[in-house]
DNA sequence: CGGCTGATTGAATCAGATCAACTGCTGTGG
DNA sequence: CCACAGCAGTTGATCTGATTCAATCAGCCG
């Protein structure tokens, strides 16, 4: 791909919003294209971690198995963020899976050409650690929700955050079903049952992948856990 | 207290570890010394990050709490660990709660006067993009232990990550078992049944805080979730 | 010696996982 | 164009790990 394409995708990328169009055109020139189909393999938990990876179009999966195979998503992201840049400074292995959920395209940087540019440019430091600050900070959250809620209050605040993203109380799910009971961390059974649940109380109704939220404040109160479902 | 006291601490910090002294000196003048008691609030989750912590002596707990008071330990930090970092970036409140788990000596650097520092200062930036990383890491795995293993799973991992540090099978619990069960996510009664359960089946021997591994490829096993206790 | 806090044990209960069966949709190949 | 394979989603029955509630115990300090 032409460098002045990729230029002008790097400066909608939060990542690198602000810096001179010159770094940019180095970062560009270091960055290599993929495209990948859905379902496909971007790297293994333990692979060395040769650089970090944006996403240009479509979606990716970051994610752990356990022994008995159940899988726990970390994180789902989109067009212009970025993934894999915690083994560029750390120096080692990834600690998740990556997979593709839909066809992407996907732009990859190898970390020592990374390094370098980050050694003289200052800004560019400065923008990686609000980035990774974000991060931690959407972990932490990850953390509570996983051990202090329970399902329903897991789905409701998942809900309440989509319908926030959109502005309006109808929403599209993000991810099928099944994605995302594992987003959740939980099975699709349990996240069938809990919705059905949630619709019979009149808090949501459904069709398929549309959901509208009916009693915003009842859905808040589930959130909170200050109510059982 | 003076500054050269400080710088000497600052050194020994792997946050700041290979800077100049010239730079420790700023950073020193810009820093508070804290001493507290035992079960001291730092800070409360949402309160303003007006700055960060370094740990001088004794040990400070990070946690959330749900709303029907049950705690989860996110991280415990000790000499030479920092938190409360990621406000100072971010640039927004504290996501969770800090108090002392003993008496203690902290270290308070006040926002404004770090982030100029840090801005004439690249290797600083780029050394915190790798705590941050590594923090980023640790979350990752803790992530995938409360979601992926069950509670002996996550204290068979805690013992084997306590015997590697001291390099021995026999290692003191640094933290009360009430913490401890606060940390892995579960309940004190829960922590106790398991550590008889194992005790029972010769993985371990327990005296109070002292704990001594037995059966380490059976702790493994029990580790990685192949076998059930 | 009380009295407090941390630790332990027992019994009952529950949320969620597992196992299994069934539905409905989609796409492919005969 | 239909049949059937295949997968996502749903539903039911059952099982179990872990929490809750309650009681007791051990150690420590004033």
């Amino acid at each position: 791909m032409q460098t002045e394409k990729i230029v002008d995708i790097l400066k909608r990328v939060d990542l690198f919003e602000g810096l001179d169009t010159a770094y940019l055109a180095t970062l560009a020139m270091i960055a290599k294209t993929m495209r990948l189909d859905k379902g496909r393999t971007i790297f293994w938990a333990g692979d060395e971690g040769k650089g970090f990876y944006l996403v240009q179009s479509g979606r990716v999966k970051i994610f752990r198995t356990s022994f008995s195979g159940k899988e726990q998503i970390l994180h789902v992201f989109g067009f212009g963020e970025a993934f894999g840049e915690v083994a560029v400074f750390a120096g080692d292995n990834f600690p998740a899976s990556a997979v593709t959920l839909e066809p992407s395209e996907l732009l990859f940087f190898p970390r020592d050409a990374f390094r370098k540019l980050l050694a003289r440019e200052p800004d560019l430091a400065l923008q990686m650690l609000a980035l990774l600050s974000k991060r931690l900070r959407a972990f932490v959250n990850k953390v509570e929700e996983l051990s202090l809620k329970e399902v329903p209050a897991r789905l409701a605040s998942h809900f309440l955050l989509l319908a926030a993203a959109s502005r309006t109380d109808t929403f599209e799910l993000d991810l099928s079903k099944t994605e995302l009971s594992k987003y959740l961390g939980t099975i699709p059974e349990t996240l069938s049952r809990t919705l059905k649940k949630m619709e019979n109380q009149g808090l949501v109704s459904g069709n398929g992948a549309r959901i509208e939220i009916v009693d915003r404040a009842g859905l808040e109160e589930i959130a909170e856990g200050l109510v059982r479902l």
